[in-house]
This record gives structure tokens, C-alpha cells and sequence, in this order.
DNA sequence: AAGAGTCTTGGACGCTTGACCTGGAAGACG
DNA sequence: CGTCTTCCAGGTCAAGCGTCCAAGACTCTT
């Protein structure tokens, strides 16, 4: 196999790690597989990672981040109020549908996480970036628009991850595209109402 | 040990797989570990369930039927519509903080079924129960109060469910109650706002 | 009392897992 | 060119897993 720096190693095998979990799931997910599936031996993992633990670890992070990303990106200016909002959501959701098992996925990393209390906190740093992220969108929408939201867009934040987590749940489940839709669109003109 | 009926003991295991599961954790849920927790050999889990996933649907099936139990009692009759409501959310919040553990467990099992394709169809439906029993009571409170919903109660069962799947899911991370009762309330109040 | 049927035990099975180790190859550097 | 660090392959290890089985113990019927 080619020789490649340990941190560039690191690198590929978080990516490989997140493939594997992303497409059979986090259970299935071990060093072999991993390994396996960047054709690299088994030893490989240890000689990068001090443990498995200490991958996933990386792999909630990277994974955190890449959400950030996408979040700010999402954001598109010179739009009135409700389009901003309609088409955060619809963007939101167009990232769903596209990639069901990836959403799975943080689920899984999420619940994973909780269960023991040394990870907790990474749990607990996702979310918090993930309503950071939340808020930043509700106040570029609010300056670009001139409108002002009747509620702290913390208290938004909140609901509306609360909202895109439970939609995006349900529909894991039930596939059911049409409702879902017609549910973030409800929730979406509801937001609207908040604003003054 | 005491001997014991065959479908008792059944009843017994799913029991004891669901004090272990919610206790700590899906991944730590071993037939030694249930055992275990009865203090029975391992022998009799396969000699009462053909396999460990035969035990786990039934697991499922379990929860499922005592969720809908508990959402049918939670009705309480001759309350007006507001109360009605905020009462609902607020029943259901307190069974949230009182299991915590719980109601992470059945975040686990639902990814768990979602990840092989024979197990998916427990997962539809308990969601398919979980939506029922939200269409009733919210068919109950309309009946109760003489007030109408403005939107389908499906589709109003539908947001109610992302709503407390999201809020549960979120308070599970961070565990800010006073944001996550603020939350359902604003739902809760958005929810009035379309009956009519 | 004897037998049949039902439940239980404890261990054994084959397999997978995370972790580790040793020996050697590849490249950097003097 | 030789040395020395860095990276890799393959195998080994103990632990734990789901599953299965033979044999015993209990209970009920006859």
C-alpha cells in the first residue's frame, strides 16, 4: 500500500470510518471494516488512533463541522423574509432527502455518545454549534430583510432544530416525503408569524 | 431457580431486556446480561425466543403498546381546550424527565430496526401507533371543548410528534429543561392558534 | 409409582471483536 | 552511502458474543 503521513492516515481513516457508518450503520462499524475499507490493515487504525473511541471521537467532530459548513452556505442573500425562511427550510430538507443515511447516522452518534459520560460533552458540543449555526441564520435572514423576530432567536433556534430533528426522524421512519414537507412548511409560516 | 411457564417467562425477558436496555444502554443488551438480570441461566432465552432479535421485537412491541397506554390515560376529560392541551404537552414532559433513559432507549431501537430491512416494518409501526394515538387525543380535546382544528388531525399529529420527538431528543443532550418546557409551550400556543 | 412432558442448568461451540506486537520496508537526512 | 525515523503488514491474544445441546430436575397425568 502507499505510504502515507500518520495525520493524512488520521484523516482517511475518519472518512472511511464515516462511509462505513453512514452506509451499514455504526454497529457495523468496526476496525476491520474500516481497514478493509481503505484496503489497509487492521494495525493501521491503532498506530493512528489510540483506540476506536478516540476515532469515533474525531468522527463526531469532523462530522459537527461539516454541518457548520453546509449551515452557513445555506444562507442566501437579497431574498424578502419568507422566501429566506421557506428556502432555509426547503434546503434543509433537500439535504435530508439526499442523504437519509448520513441523518441516520448522527442519530446513532448522538444516542451512542449519551451513553457513556466521557462522551457526553461531544454530544452536547454538537448540538450547541448546531444552534449556533441556527441563530447565525436567523439573523442574517432578520438584517437582510429589515425584520425583527418577536421571540430571542435563541428560543427559536431551539424550536426549529427541534422541529427539523422530529420531521427529519419521522420521515426516516415513515418515508412519508409529502407530509413532511407540508409539516416544515407549516412550521416555516409559523416562524413567519414570530416576526415583526 | 423457580420454575416457570413458558410464555411468563417470555414476558419475563422482555422485561428484563428493556430494564437493562434503558439502563444501560442498546450495545450493552447481551442474552448473558439478561439473563442476568433474572438470575436464570443463558440457555433460557434461546429456549423461550428462536433468536436475540426475535426477543427484541418483542421489545419493541412491548414499549410501543405501553406508550399508547400511557398517551390514552394521560386524556383527561372536562378541561377547556386550552388547558387540554398544555396539559397534554405537560404529561407528557414530565414522563420525558421522570425516564429519561427510556425514552433515549427508544431512540436506539428505532435506529436499530431502520437498519436492516426485515426489522423496519416495527419501526413504521410503532410510529403508525404513536400518530394514532396523538389523532385521538387531539379528536378527544376537540370533542371535549366543542372547538375544531383548523388543519387535518393527521397532519396536526404529525408536527406534534416532530415537535416532542425534537424537543426530547434536544433536552436529552443538553437536559435545559426550562428552554425545552419554553419550547413546548410556544408549540403548544401555536397548536391553539390553529382551532378554531 | 411410573411415565411423559416441561422447564432449567451449565457448559461448549465457532466466531467476531478491540487491542497489541514484532519484524521489516520505505523514505528522510546527514 | 548508511542510519534513523516513520509507516505498514500480518498474526496473536483474551474477551465476549449468539447459539446450541445433553442431561438433570421438576410437575402433572395416569
Amino acid at each position: 500500500m502507499a505510504r502515507v503521513a500518520a495525520d493524512v492516515r488520521r484523516a482517511e481513516l475518519v472518512q472511511a470510518a464515516i462511509r462505513v457508518a453512514t452506509r451499514e450503520g455504526l454497529a457495523a462499524t468496526t476496525t476491520r471494516r474500516i481497514a478493509q475499507e481503505l484496503g489497509i490493515s487492521v494495525g493501521i487504525v491503532h498506530y493512528c488512533f489510540r483506540s476506536k473511541e478516540e476515532l469515533l471521537h474525531e468522527v463526531i467532530r469532523v462530522i459537527t463541522e461539516a454541518q457548520i459548513v453546509a449551515a452557513r452556505e445555506a444562507i442566501v442573500p437579497g431574498a424578502d423574509l419568507a422566501s429566506s425562511v421557506r428556502n432555509a427550510f426547503l434546503g434543509f430538507w433537500q439535504l435530508v432527502e439526499a442523504t437519509p443515511e448520513a441523518q441516520l447516522l448522527t442519530y446513532e452518534l448522538t444516542s451512542w455518545a449519551l451513553r457513556n459520560a466521557e462522551t457526553e460533552p461531544l454530544a452536547r458540543e454538537q448540538r450547541a454549534s448546531q444552534l449556533a449555526g441556527i441563530v447565525e441564520i436567523l439573523a442574517e435572514v432578520s438584517s437582510a430583510t429589515g425584520a425583527r423576530w418577536s421571540l430571542p432567536t435563541e428560543q427559536l433556534a431551539r424550536m426549529t432544530l427541534a422541529i427539523t430533528d422530529g420531521v427529519t426522524l419521522g420521515w426516516l421512519v415513515d418515508r412519508d416525503t409529502k407530509s413532511a414537507v407540508q409539516a416544515l412548511e407549516a412550521f416555516a409560516d409559523q416562524l413567519l408569524a414570530s416576526a415583526l
